[in-house]
DNA sequence: ATGCATGAGTG
DNA sequence: ACTCATGCATA
């Protein structure tokens, strides 16, 4: 769909969507909004007046810098009230908002080190917001329930370990064509004698590791 | 905190 | 077969 990466670091006014649209509405898989137009360059200051211009309100919630200010005032206030990653994830599905469901410690942690993609910090904001008002209400009013501990089996997964040297190989691979076909990479999987799958799978996490937030370019 | 994995959505 | 949001397991 997008074949090679984005020709467009200028802010020279592509189609792009002013979204700030519905945040979540199920707990899995829906905060998709339109994130296939190559937006890295959305921030231009350019940009920023044109939409201010067309009377579009001022996009406060996509600012980088703001998402990177909430996220740091938000760690530090969930640390202050004693609550850990993990606790906020649970906590989520009891704030009861229309379509929100638990998350994982990964995910609050990601969102705390801006390690997700900007769209997925955009979304999950207003809901971790949500939370850190009510969970700020309830310290004030000493309110607290001892709550069922409830015995999680934790359903175990065993996850593949890729060796130094093979992981070396296929960062030099990834260097020189980090989009190889799928016979480049069935060819590289009989080399490092790693499985297809494994290899294709690290291709598509690299890259996506490459596209996330953490102030790649403007800050 | 981060690596490898899954699955929905997309084209 | 890819992208994206997310998660389990682990360092």
């Amino acid at each position: 769909m997008d074949g090679i990466d984005m020709l467009d670091p200028s802010g020279s006014m592509t189609t792009l969507t002013p979204m700030a649209e519905t945040p979540i509405t199920s707990s899995h898989h829906q905060l998709h909004g339109s994130y296939h137009n190559g937006f890295l360059g959305a921030h231009h200051p350019a940009m920023a007046a044109a939409v201010a211009a067309a009377g579009l309100h001022p996009d406060t919630d996509t600012d980088p810098r703001e998402l990177e200010a909430f996220a740091e005032r938000f760690k530090q206030r969930r640390i202050k009230l004693g609550v850990t990653q993990a606790d906020v994830g649970k906590a989520l599905a009891n704030l009861k908002l229309p379509g929100v469901g638990a998350l994982s410690q990964s995910t609050i942690c990601r969102f705390e080190s801006l390690t997700l993609s900007h769209n997925n910090m955009i979304a999950l904001k207003p809901i971790l917001q949500a939370w850190l008002e009510e969970a700020e209400a309830q310290a004030k009013n000493k309110r607290r329930d001892p709550d069922a501990p409830s015995v999680l089996p934790a359903g175990e997964k065993k996850r593949t370990s890729i060796a130094a040297p093979e992981k070396r190989s296929l960062e030099a691979y990834f260097a020189v064509q980090p989009r190889p076909s799928g016979e480049k990479i069935a060819a590289i999987a009989e080399k490092l004698d790693l499985k297809k799958n494994v290899v294709r799978v690290w291709f598509c996490n690299q890259r996506q590791k490459q596209k996330r937030m953490k102030f790649a370019a403007q800050h």
